[in-house]
DNA sequence: ATAATTGCAAAAGCTTTGCATGGCC
DNA sequence: GGCCATGCAAAGCTTTTGCAATTAT
């Protein structure tokens, strides 16, 4: 993702360009495995030595409530951040604490007429993910 | 879930049986929404005003380590209690913060059979859990 | 110009830890 | 009796907050 998408993506939610809110969409861009707060913290910061903690959970709240990041919790406990737009779900394994996307529209029609034909009773579903468990075979 | 169940429940994991314990598990056994550990010192704390919150953590802990507990994780970010009796998915709404059970073994072995088809590369898929995201509709 | 964002440092949760005391097996 | 669990208080970690200074529009 290089500079001009991140102040275009930025520009379209009438967020203010600032460098640090620049620093922080590149960090998780070059980040995978969906960073914490502190990995991306530390990934800016040697750019960007002076930026602040503090202004660093800002900027990801007003990332999550623009709806640019989606935030994840995981067993261990600290929050993470997820940059992908559309919808996925997550293969997690609890030895690595790795976590990975996983989309499959096959797999989500086949959930979605379930739930057309079947609904649950007393709710109204908004949104169906999948939390897949397990280990990865060889990273 | 009278006392002599969770009496054996304990037992049966080769736990030392102490009041705390006890107190602890029939809190939980009480409470429905998924009960916080703050949830679980309050409630105990009505018949057991001495319990220390230290001890209450780590008898939540040792519970979990002991399948006697699962900890689930909101996006709110403390962490809730579910009793673990069989596999289940649940019902989030976060509006209300309210967390409820779901269980369905007709798309349970849907899914299932979709995935032996068809597998995840690189991938041992050990459990899946559905995380739904809606609304209740009159509670 | 002015309204939003940043940096800093302090504080607020929630949870964990260490150690002496007490209780279960 | 021996070992494990408990209570207490202190500390840890992540995250939030308040406010003055700075920066984007």
């Amino acid at each position: 993702m290089d500079k001009e998408k991140i102040i275009e993506i930025l520009s379209d939610k009438e967020l203010r360009v600032t460098p640090q809110r620049i620093a922080i969409l590149e960090a998780i861009a070059s980040l995978d495995n969906h960073p914490s707060a502190e990995n991306i913290i530390d990934f800016v910061k040697k750019n960007y030595a002076n930026i602040s903690v503090g202004t660093v959970y800002k900027v990801l709240d007003s990332f999550v409530e623009n709806r640019i990041l989606k935030k994840v919790k995981t067993e261990s406990g600290t929050m993470r951040f997820d940059p992908l737009l559309k919808k996925h779900h997550h293969l997690y394994c609890e030895a690595s604490d790795r976590i990975e996307d996983y989309q499959d529209d096959k797999l989500d029609n086949l959930i979605i007429e379930y739930f057309q034909k079947k609904g649950i009773k007393n709710f109204n579903i908004q949104n169906i993910q999948l939390h897949i468990t397990g280990t990865f075979k060889n990273k």
